[in-house]
RNA sequence: GGGCGUAUAGCUCAGCGGUAGAGCUCUCGGCUUACAACCGAGCGGUCGCAGGUUCGAUCCCUGCUGCGCCCACCA
């Protein structure tokens, strides 16, 4: 062994260990701040959810991500690839809830020594200051952010440690504050009191990227109201919101309804009188063709309500109940005892008297006909939105104004998505918003709003004229902090003021990630060479929610898009094809997955599928995982067997037609795999570069390994030894993106330097070396070696069985490629004598190879 | 209801206007001094269905079907 540094038994244990260590070490993934825009690939990284762990999916797309960014490292580019923690928001919070045993009371006063209990009581949850709330809040995600960090570097991503950021850390939160000052500004940012969507567990409004449907059951409810000329039949799931009925509503074209539009009817058990009105969005054929418009059941209701100018007749309250107060509409005696039975229920008890009323009274027709059907929930929530009026923070996002609906289309049309069509998401998206982004939320633990309101003689606030902080001193807790010229004992006070009491939107702040990351208004000159970033990567289920979002923010904020490049990744399914939840892909843990089977075995899974391509999982079973961890032990001895020739870095002459040939077909897998990277497609690179490497070790090691020991001649050594030097070095930096370990474990038994610093491989100079290298060769080889095989197979005889004399018959240019690998060949197949028979005939014919063993 | 994707061997997936590919599984054989956690050989497919374009279609076009996802106003 010339190569001292090559272990006798190579073996993947403990590799994880060593080159995270020295990788760490040695700054190996460093950014050069000094490199210049064009000489950065700079990645919007997805800072993943603290709260909860991460599943199989996870590591997946990160994977995918990391692929790309060592290609991009090795291509010359520094790379800015950060990790940021998503701690904010309402996961965080109720996780803290569930851990600590404690809620938030804002009411309360801070307690600096306050501890939580060893044991949470849920029974008995512990009220608490907000500051005691955030200060957990930060404990726990600083704990959960150590447990992601080392399974992060466990799988080997190549992310720069030094550069982290939280989306509830200080940087974060005032470039959050910052960016929203500046939409207020400039007019993309505004309040308004209107009908939102509610959840009434979380007592806060979402937005209309964050709901999703569920099928409830649900009943139709055929009611009467008192027409002009006798009852008018409506059919309904929602009974018990009559009190908030305002106007009924039929299509224009709908004969049956003619005689009504512009006429009154009543109310069942409220005598309320309401218009019947004409509208296009009612459907004739649902239900009985007349709908009962209630404020509000539904966004239509929403949507009749604004375009018929109607009244407001709310009854349900924030908590989601029916108001305790009887509402001023209901004036009759019958009417007001009618509701005094609904006051304070929930929405399903509610229903359930109703109805008995109704059935009393006589105004139910027949019995409610069982459905299910579709209702709006808040994707977190549990129990169905109801929509509310409340004054609300919104930014502009083109739902409400055509132009910038237009401009945001056009920016998804000059960011490059991977793959293609996701673009349609996208697009579809955002023509199909109806309202501007509300990002207000009623909730403790996030960015606050940076805005105090003037409060009048009364105490009352002053909404029209909110007073703003000064940049330089964000982030404001305007709960805490006070106001340019007021004193905190002025705090709620009769011509004082009074903080906005709630946060931003989680996503107002993730939306910011290239600007938070990057160092806007806080570090202009790395701001300069990042940003607009090269590439974002991301699920391909929030195109609605953070890319677009990030891309609204950057259209207001510069006038440009985020980032050139989206990577959208696939899901992880279950091997019943259903998506994985989160509770059966923890079933088996990443850390367990990666222990098990090595980091690069998963890596090599992750990037075997294409961006946007689902992939199935079973974790019992991760036959994919195994293949992997075959490569890289392969790879390790195949390696070994190299290396235990002789092969040096530096090669020398390269002179056989064998060698040339493989140098020549390496030539066209080097450039094939640079195209697929630079079409961000890691996993055609990967197959690529895996067949020509098995082909390598099952054919051309094997042609060569006599030759390479010198058991020919010193020259045919020479050139054996150059190949393979060549080969390795440049296999090993093609596939060192995806399996960062073994790559890197086998470049230091010979090379100097880290792999992942190494020069990506070029063709041309392969190309060079291959001079007058003919890959028929190289088939031809692998033909004749393959056609001794055979017939030792057919004999069940071992590999090493002698063979007297190898006919081979056919077109005298295919023997003349047989014949130039023949020494090969003979040594490798023990092949005592080569006969060669050429036989007239045009080319390409069959070349027959008769083996006598 | 609208949109997008997808359909190739038992499984997971490549491919592509010119005689169907890989890995896994399965069968048979082999301890060949890099690797038995290995190696060699083999079995296995009317490329979802129906039309069309073409000298030729798994590939391009149209329609249909299955599966998946996204969106859509809960009457």
């Amino acid at each position: 062994m010339t190569n001292s540094r090559v272990p006798d038994k190579p073996t993947l244990d403990g590799l994880e260990d060593r080159w995270v260590a020295d990788w760490a070490q040695q700054g190996t993934y460093s950014f050069d701040r000094t490199a210049t825009r064009e000489n950065v690939y700079a990645i919007d990284t997805p800072p993943p959810t603290v709260s909860g762990s991460l599943h199989v999916g996870h590591v997946f797309s990160y994977t995918q991500t990391d692929a790309i960014a060592r290609y991009q490292r090795m291509r010359g580019k520094s790379v800015f690839y950060p990790m940021g923690w998503d701690d904010n928001g309402l996961p965080t919070e109720r996780r803290v809830q569930n851990v600590y045993g404690v809620r938030c009371d804002p009411s309360l006063p801070y307690d600096q020594d306050f501890t939580p209990p060893a044991k949470p009581d849920m029974k008995n949850e512990i009220p608490i200051s907000r500051r005691n709330f955030v200060e957990l809040c930060e404990r726990l995600t600083d704990e959960d952010e150590k447990q992601f960090e080392s399974l992060w570097r466990l799988l080997g991503l190549s992310v720069d440690w030094d550069m982290t950021y939280q989306t509830i850390g200080d940087d974060a939160r005032a470039a959050s504050q910052r960016a929203f000052l500046h939409n207020l500004n400039r007019g993309e940012a505004y309040q308004a009191e209107a009908p939102t969507l509610w959840d009434v567990t979380f007592q806060t409004a979402v937005a209309q990227a964050e709901l999703e449907e569920r099928d409830r059951d649900g009943a139709y409810h055929r009611i009467a109201f008192a027409g002009p000329t006798g009852p008018v039949y409506i059919e309904t799931t929602r009974p018990e919101l009559i009190p908030a009925c305002v106007a009924l509503v039929a299509h224009p074209d709908d004969e049956r309804y003619q005689p009504l539009f512009g006429k009154t009817v009543r109310t069942p058990l409220f005598g309320v009188e309401v218009q019947v009105y004409s509208h296009p969005l009612a459907e004739p054929d649902k239900g009985s063709g007349i709908a009962m418009i209630c404020t509000f059941g539904d966004t239509t209701d929403v949507t009749w309500w604004r375009e018929l100018a109607l009244p407001t007749r709310s009854v349900i309250g924030r908590d989601g109940r029916l108001l305790g107060e009887t509402p001023p509409w209901l004036e009759q005696p019958a009417a007001r005892s009618a509701y005094a039975e609904l006051a304070g229920k929930t929405p399903f008890s509610a229903q359930q008297r109703i109805v008995e009323l109704l059935a009393e009274s006589g105004d139910l027709d027949g019995e409610p006909r069982k459905i299910s059907h579709p209702v709006k929930f808040y994707e977190r929530g549990t129990k169905p939105l109801e929509i509310v009026t409340t004054r609300q923070w919104y930014i502009r996002n083109g739902g409400r104004d055509v132009g910038l609906r237009r401009q945001l289309v056009e920016r998804g049309r000059e960011l490059v998505w991977h793959p293609e069509h996701m673009r349609h998401r996208y697009e579809n998206w955002v023509e199909g918003l109806t309202g501007d982004w509300l990002v207000s939320r009623q909730r403790f633990f996030g960015v606050p709003f940076p805005i105090w309101y003037r409060c009048d003689a009364d105490g009352e606030p002053d909404y029209n004229q909110p007073l703003l902080p000064d940049e330089d001193q964000l982030p404001i807790d305007p709960s805490t902090d006070v106001p340019a010229g007021y004193t905190e004992d002025q705090r709620g006070k009769a011509a004082g003021f009074i903080g906005d009491p709630d946060v931003l939107d989680t996503w107002a702040t993730s939306s910011l990630s290239p600007q938070i990351a990057g160092g806007w208004e806080r570090d202009p000159d790395l701001f300069a060479r990042v940003f607009p970033m090269d590439l974002r990567p991301q699920g391909h289920d929030i195109i609605r929610t953070w890319l677009f979002y990030t891309v609204v923010r950057a259209h207001h904020e510069h006038g440009s898009l985020p980032w050139k490049n989206a990577a959208l990744s696939g899901w992880i399914l279950d091997p019943d094809r259903k998506k994985m939840s989160k509770s059966k892909g923890n079933v088996v843990t990443p850390r367990e997955l990666l222990e098990r089977h090595g980091s690069d075995a998963f890596r090599y899974w992750a990037c075997s599928s294409r961006l946007g391509m689902d992939a199935a999982f079973d974790p019992r079973n991760p036959t994919e995982i195994k293949v992997g961890r075959r490569l890289a032990v392969k790879i390790l001895n195949a390696s070994r067997f190299a290396l235990g020739t002789g092969v040096r870095a530096q090669p020398g002459a390269i002179t056989e037609p064998l060698d040339k040939a493989l140098l020549a077909e390496l030539a066209a897998v080097v450039a094939d795999a640079t195209a697929a990277y630079e079409d961000y497609n890691y996993a055609a690179a990967l197959e690529r570069t895996e067949t020509f490497f098995w082909a390598l070790c099952d054919d051309y090691l094997e042609l060569v390994k006599a030759r390479a020991y010198g058991e020919r001649d010193s020259q045919g050594a020479e050139s054996a030894r150059s190949t393979l030097s060549v080969a390795l070095s440049t296999v090993l930096r093609l596939l060192a993106p995806v399996l960062p370990f073994v790559t890197e474990e086998v470049w230091s038994w010979w090379q100097e330097g880290t792999v992942h610093r190494a020069q990506w491989p070029a063709a041309e100079p392969l190309a060079e070396l291959a001079a007058g290298g003919d890959v028929a060769v190289l088939r031809a080889a692998a033909e004749t070696i393959a056609a001794v095989r055979k017939a030792k197979s057919d004999a069940k005889l071992s590999m090493r069985a002698d063979v007297a004399t190898l006919r081979v018959t056919g077109p005298a240019g295919r023997l003349d490629l047989v014949r130039s690998v023949a020494a090969d060949v003979q040594a490798a197949g023990r092949v005592a004598s080569v006969e060669f028979t050429a036989e007239p005939g045009s080319e390409p014919a069959e070349v027959r190879y008769d083996v006598a063993l």
